[in-house]
DNA sequence: TTGATATATGTCATAATATAACATATCAAC
DNA sequence: GTTGATATGTTATATTATGACATATATCAA
């Protein structure tokens, strides 16, 4: 069945290949950085990048159960580690979920805009070194090394839904 | 016994009329709103004041079961709930803790910078207006409602620490 | 190729964080 | 003072996450 029950078996298709393509890129960068892809990992990140959506870590769990990959809580959060770690994912720490990286190509920190009526996230991109944040760190004397930024409100289709009520 | 284990009277003293004057400030405030600053929830966000720190639910809770306030998770998440609802505590989402509104005055977004050595935040006002965050919403036609801004680091007393080590 | 070391997995147990549900009490406004 | 809304007390349980330790697999040097 498609992803987000979407018919369309076009799309579908289309989102196969982008799902293969994801894994292939994380798989090459794996093997040039010497890090092991192994199959628990390599099942999570595609599990992730078919739904599209956040996923909470037992959410995950359950899929590796069905599939004799795992049933315990440990092996779904290792591999959550590592692939956050790595930043093949990001874990949206609103939801206590996690989302395969969109952006898997550049270093980056981070943005995500939740939507708090049908919990779709999008990710954004964004620069740490510009901006208020980095300001207030170095007036501060504070170093940020990692950052996190999460916005929470209306994504463009639950704002037509709400309007045509 | 002073917090953080600070033997200086007059810094004691001083925190003191600090909490002292916050507290009342936000009674006012529930005054003028027409809200309830009920004994849990003055005595909640006097604990925060005092330890000028993040807290995490169950320290509250214990707290308040040594001085016989409530001894059930809920009346904890209760009094936080309505402490953050009204923008005088703020929840630390990457620590899963709670944290005294530093800046109880104005209404603001608030951005933290949390120090991974020795877990000290500090808070800074942001405006959620300006900025790259809600230039991509807007662009992407999201509609912001709230915002979570929190960076990760070390603070300028745990990297004099480190360089001198 | 083997042995040594590091890395990853399987599993059990439990910790830490948070909420549902419902009875009782208190407040606020008429 | 009655009533409807709001807050609290309490039991139970849901959800999220980690510690600990045995086993297995990968990596690499000798």
């Amino acid at each position: 069945m498609p992803p987000n029950g979407d018919p369309i078996g076009f799309a579908h298709h289309d989102h196969e290949s982008c799902v293969t393509d994801a894994v292939a890129s994380v798989e090459a960068r794996c093997i040039t950085a010497g890090l092991q892809f192994t199959p628990v990992r390599k099942r999570v990140l595609q599990i992730l990048l078919e739904e599209h959506r956040a996923l909470g870590a037992y959410e995950i769990l359950d899929r590796l159960r069905d599939e004799g990959l795992g049933s315990q809580p440990p092996v779904a959060y290792r591999a959550l580690d590592f692939l956050t770690k790595h930043g093949f994912v990001h874990k949206i720490e609103r939801l206590n979920a996690f989302i395969a990286c969109a952006h898997p190509h550049e270093v980056h920190t981070p943005a995500f805009l939740i939507c708090r009526d049908c919990n779709s996230v999008a990710e954004a991109e964004t620069d740490l070194t510009q901006g208020r944040l980095a300001q207030i760190a170095s007036a501060t004397g504070f170093i940020i090394e990692r950052a996190i930024l999460e916005a929470e409100g209306l994504c463009p289709n639950c704002i037509s839904k709400s309007e045509t009520v």
